[in-house]
DNA sequence: ATGGCAATACCTGATAAAATGTATTTTTTA
DNA sequence: TAAAAAATACATTTTATCAGGTATTGCCAT
């Protein structure tokens, strides 16, 4: 009798789920047990069954994949897990491999992607699907020259810019003095090489750095 | 011989294109013809090809659900097109189906949601997953009195000022006098009640009303 | 063909914002 | 704890925007 690996599929999409589970029972050592939505489901499981990989996504419901990861791999340490997500963040795949996650894989990976990253991570390496893999490698361009953030006090004026608010009424907002909204206001727009305030709001929005 | 609805997937995970291929396997009447990964592919298809039914996601690359919609709507209008992403943004959902699609499932949806919704769509029924109906259905108010839109020209000077233009820089850009770029800059504002530029550019970008 | 809308153009006064310079206090962090 | 970053405040000059009108032309849909 051969040993198959017991393994888990956690995803919030039942599409999902159903996708990866038809492509892993074409791997002969790979024996799905479970599926579950959430995380909180799996973390009851893994205490009463045995497991040996874990395919999760990493935007859950309630718990976070990264956190979840953490949580398990402190209680069991062998369990191999392979994260999953649609678009990924540099930040965040390291995040989740530093919690102890065994690989990272883009659903937009091909099925041999998907074949190649299991089989590698139950031998014990970690693993990254292409796209993750070119998204990592680049630590000099884009991380040396990743745009600065918003100070807390630069985002407050910012938004109520974005609402359309004079420095007048943002100084009145925030119990500021006009002048001092005004130099924020003056920082901002330098800091991000912005002409004006209708430039900086675009920028700002289509970069996610409002909310 | 029964004739079978002509099914094409579009989703640029292929983990997905096969989750609902399981899916729509166990549906007597649906038939899977074609799987693509890219809106470009589908276009291509559907010129040589009959097909009744499109299930698509609406976060493509190149070119997104909303717009291929509309282009295969143009063309082919008796074609029934369901939309599909993981999170869902009411006016991205609004505008879906503005541009003829006739459905919307989120992806965290169940097998029978899917089922009932896909049925439902074929005979006619403009249908939508549970919770899409709940994000919805929340301010009936303000939507039914749906935004005007902008005009040819008030468009291309709504994106110069979003990129920064002065008054005078956009009126040089368009070959227009300056007095006329500030009339259509006081009538854009007029248009949507907004205090001024700032206000307007994320009032635009945030409804998808710029590019 | 005509009424409505879009696009064009002009005038003016009041107000708001941008550019520039300086400076103190508080908070963070190395 | 010392240095750096952020937040605060002030003053002045120049430039741009906003809001109030008015008016002509072309288009396109009823």
């Amino acid at each position: 009798m051969i040993m198959k690996y017991k393994t888990v599929i956690v995803d919030d999409h039942p599409i999902v789920i159903s996708g990866i589970a038809g492509l892993l029972s074409e791997l002969d050592n790979i024996e799905i047990v479970e599926k579950f939505e959430s995380g909180i489901a799996l973390l009851d499981y893994i205490e009463d069954n045995k497991v040996d990989l874990i395919l999760m996504d990493i935007f859950l419901p309630v718990i976070n994949g990264v956190d979840l990861c953490k949580t398990i791999k402190q209680k069991h340490p062998k369990i191999v897990i392979i994260g999953m997500s649609s678009q990924s963040e540099r930040s965040l795949v390291m995040q989740f491999i530093q919690n102890g996650g065994n690989g990272y894989i883009l659903k937009n990976a091909s099925f041999d992607e998907f074949k190649n990253c299991i089989y590698k991570a139950i031998e014990g390496e970690i693993v990254f699907s292409e796209e993750v893999k070119t998204i990592i490698s680049q630590p000099l361009s884009e991380d040396l020259e990743r745009i600065p953030g918003l100070s807390r006090r630069e985002r407050d004026i910012a938004l109520l810019l974005s609402q359309g608010k004079s420095t007048q009424e943002i100084a009145d907002d925030l119990f500021l003095s006009f002048l001092t909204v005004q130099t924020h206001r003056r920082n901002i727009l330098q800091k991000y090489k912005m002409k004006n305030v209708a430039e900086l709001i675009a920028f700002l929005l289509k970069n996610n750095m409002l909310n």
